[in-house]
DNA sequence: AGCATAATAATACAACTGTACTAAAAAAGG
DNA sequence: CCTTTTTTAGTACAGTTGTATTATTATGCT
């Protein structure tokens, strides 16, 4: 038998490709042969992986999200004071360095194609407004929060906040650090809890 | 000499053509022929007003940035008391009915587009984030805010909220009416308020 | 009417897309 | 060494893209 090769580890590097490819141009730059260059592979060796474009992107996709659970999951497993804990796990879901800026863009990219692809039987499934809603249920619960708040729309609130940060950062990376996106997002979260 | 058209008339509706595209299937789906195709015109008529693809979308664009200004300055015209001002215009900013759906799905379209072509050099032109400052300075000069508040963090915050409010909007319509959208935005400029 | 010219239509071209197919290369087992 | 099967490379095809070119239509002025 031939070459024994980890095809997990060998998709996981294409992914990492994918996301560089649209790192540098966008969705509309991840075409096969742009991935299979950035990835040093011919056609041929890539569709052996991914027989399909749409198989490629789902698991670039899905390996984005996998990562920052597993990012936040670590945070959580940590145990500190709630307040800090919340803002830590909220802070994962901004692009500060460079690897969250590169997912946060694959995410998004691949947030608008699906939603144009599905039109209007799209659904978000990524389980962001969840996160962010028991982050704040357990501040409540903990007794942190200022005062009795409507909890759907402070979630919708703090939620937006976040997404609308991080466009922001991405638009603007060089007018808005890393730094002071987290130190926006900090202030808010301190200004929802009591002194 | 032969039919006289207004051309630019014509190149208004052409770049609403250009919006319902957008609209309906993304920036990946402006292609010139679509467009055409939408604006039932051949592929040399439309050249006709726009030699070239880019020019139709710098044009397009424009045409959203015009509108939005200009129901602002409707708004800013007659003149309410400050808090009620300040809402009302920052509620145009929203994608609360289909048309300022459209708008802000094109705008933002349009604005990833820019961000991929031009890279590094790219720089946000609307003045959107000028537009938030100016208000907050306006309620504060008022006397309306709470406390004294850093401005620069407090125009990023409420700008980011904007920015999420619209896209958790976009791509949630049915989850997150026009109403609920503008009642959150609202209730936040409120609490930024004296009681 | 007839001419000048704006407006439209039709077609062509080179580049790129996703997918498919075929054949060559490479490596582990016997 | 030699077979077997994974892995890779190369090419082909049909479709779409932006742009260019050419020809045709239609209209208003003299």
């Amino acid at each position: 038998m031939p070459k024994k090769i980890d095809h997990e580890a060998r998709k996981q590097d294409i992914a990492k490709a994918t996301w560089q490819v649209i790192l540098d141009g966008g969705i509309e730059a991840a075409s096969v042969r742009n991935i299979a260059n950035e990835a040093n592979l011919s056609l041929g060796a890539l569709r052996h992986y991914f027989s399909t474009q749409e198989e490629l992107l789902d698991y670039a996709m899905e390996l984005v999200k996998s990562r920052c659970e597993a990012r936040i999951m670590q945070v959580v497993q940590q145990n500190y004071p709630p307040k800090q804990l919340v803002t830590k796990v909220l802070l994962e879901l901004l692009p500060i360095d460079r690897e969250s800026m590169a997912e946060m863009q694959v995410w998004f990219a691949f947030t608008l194609h699906l939603k144009y692809k599905h039109g209007k039987a799209f659904r978000q499934t990524d389980g962001i407004r969840e996160a962010v809603q028991r982050a704040l249920v357990f501040l409540s619960d903990s007794g942190q929060l200022k005062k009795e708040k409507d909890l759907a729309k402070e979630t919708e609130k703090l939620y937006a906040l976040i997404d609308g940060l991080a466009i922001h950062r991405f638009l603007n990376p060089e007018l808005f650090s890393g730094e002071y996106t987290a130190e926006i997002l900090t202030e808010y979260i301190d200004d929802l809890c009591k002194k």
